[in-house]
DNA sequence: TTATTGTAGATTGGATCCAATATTGATAGG
DNA sequence: CCTATCAATATTGGATCCAATCTACAATAA
C-alpha cells in the first residue's frame, strides 16, 4: 500500500471522456516522465495503473509499449517496465546532436522567419528571463526554440529535436532546481533574437550551436553523479 | 480472399518457438516494411495478420503501434493501420540528416578504428561491389557503414541513423532495381577504405558526407513521382 | 548456520469476448 | 437514373479471463 507511493499524482485521473483511453493514458504518463514526477527506475506496474485511470490494462500495455519504442520506459518480459534513465554519455550525445542539428534548422529557419514569428520568439524570450520554476523555464525554453524552428520546415529534423527534448527535461529541470545557471541563456537568447531580426542566418545558426553547447556543459557539471 | 494478397508472405509463420509473440511479428512486419514486401498504403487488418501468425491479435496490435511508433505505420481510429508512405521532403531531410551525423560518426570513429574493423568493412566494400540484387546491396551497404560507426561508441546517434537507413531503405531499392547507380558509391566506398586505413578522420568525414550528398540526389532522380 | 529447493503469491503475456465505430450495400424517394 | 437514408457487416478499441514466468519466503538438509 505505502510500499511504492510514486503514482499519487495520478488519483482521479478518469479516461472515459476523451480520445482513446490508451493515448490519454501515454500522454499522460509521457509527461508525467519528461517533467520528472515519476523518477528514473520507478516501476510501472500494469495493474496499478489501471486502477488510477480507471481502465483496464489494456490500454495501460500499449502506452508503455509507446513509451518503450520513445525511449522513455525500459522493460524486461515478465519482469515489467521502469522509468528509463539515462547515461551521462547519453546525455552527451544528445546535446552534440541537439548542437549540430539546431545550427542547421536555424540555418534554413532565419531567412524564412516572419516579423510575427520574431515578435512570438521574444515574447517567449521575456517570459524565459522571468520564469520562476524549473517547470516554466523548461516549457518556455521549449516554446522559444520551438518558434524559431517552425519557419525552417524541417519536420523530421524537429521530431528528433522533440525526442531529444522530452528525454532530457527531467535533467535539465533537475539542475535548474538548484542552480540558476540561467542567466547566461537569457543572454543568449536576447542576442539571438537580435541576429534573427538581422537576418543573420550564419550568426544565428552558429550561436545556437554555442547556446546548445554551453548548456551542455552547464548540465553536465551538475550530473556528476552515476553513469550506469 | 484475393481481396488483399500483399500479405501472402507470411504463410506458415508460427509464434511458438521464440521471444515473445508481440516481439516476433514486430521484427517479421518490420523487416517486411522495410524491404518493400509491404508497399506503401497496404492496410494491415488485424484479424488477417493474427491468422497469418496463428495468434490472437493481442500481438499484432501491440506491433502496430510500435511500429507507429517508429513511423512505419499510420493508423486512424477505428480506420485501420495502413504502411506509411514518406514524402519527397521526408526523403531529403533524412539524407540531410544523414550526411550531417555520418560527418560527426566518422570524425569521432576513424581515430579509434582498430585493423580489423578496417578489414572487415573493406570486406563487405567487395560484397557490396558484387552484389546482385538489390537486397544483398542495402545489406552489404548497411553492413559496412555499421563496421565504421561501431568505432564511434555514440550509441544513440547510431540510433537514429538506424532509424532513417529503416524508413528509406524501401525507396532505395526500388532505385537500385532501375538504375545501377551503385558505381560511383563502389569508388567512394574504397576511398574511404583508403582514408581510413590513413587515419585520416578529417578527409573520412568529408567524404562521407559527399557520399551521402551523392546517393541522396541520385535516389531523387528517381522519385519524381508524388510528393503527398 | 547456511545453502537449496519448493511452493504460494504477484506480475506480465496472450486469448477470447463484448462495445464502439466505420464502411458497404440495399432500398425508397425524388 | 441519381441521391439519401438506414440496416448489415466488417473492423478496431477495451474488458475480462487464463497461462506463463518471476519473486519471496519458508522448510529442510548438510
Amino acid at each position: 500500500m505505502a510500499k511504492s507511493d510514486s503514482l499519487h499524482h495520478f488519483q482521479g485521473i478518469d479516461v472515459s471522456q476523451a480520445g482513446s483511453a490508451s493515448s490519454i493514458v501515454f500522454e499522460t504518463l509521457k509527461q508525467a516522465i519528461i517533467t520528472g514526477e515519476l523518477k528514473d527506475g520507478t516501476p510501472l506496474k500494469q495493474e496499478e495503473l489501471a486502477k488510477k485511470f480507471s481502465t483496464s490494462r489494456i490500454p495501460i500495455r500499449e502506452s508503455i509499449n509507446r513509451l518503450e519504442q520513445e525511449g522513455l520506459v525500459k522493460t524486461i518480459r515478465y519482469k515489467g517496465a521502469v522509468v528509463a534513465s539515462i547515461s551521462l554519455k547519453e546525455v552527451e550525445e544528445m546535446f552534440d546532436l541537439r548542437a549540430l542539428m539546431e545550427r542547421e534548422v536555424m540555418l534554413k529557419a532565419v531567412p524564412n522567419l516572419t516579423d510575427d514569428q520574431i515578435d512570438e520568439a521574444e515574447k517567449y524570450c521575456h517570459e524565459f528571463a522571468s520564469a520562476q520554476t524549473s517547470g516554466d523555464w523548461t516549457d518556455t525554453n521549449r516554446k522559444l526554440h520551438h518558434a524559431l524552428f517552425q519557419a525552417s520546415d524541417m519536420t523530421f529534423h524537429l521530431s528528433v529535436l522533440n525526442t531529444i527534448y522530452d528525454r532530457t527535461e527531467r535533467y535539465l529541470r533537475a539542475q535548474l532546481s538548484f542552480s540558476n545557471g540561467a542567466d547566461r541563456a537569457v543572454e543568449e537568447h536576447h542576442t539571438l533574437i537580435e541576429l534573427c531580426r538581422a537576418r543573420d542566418a550564419a550568426g544565428a545558426a552558429e550561436l545556437m550551436f554555442q547556446h546548445v553547447k554551453h548548456a551542455k556543459r552547464s548540465l553536465l557539471e551538475f550530473l556528476p553523479q552515476d553513469s550506469e
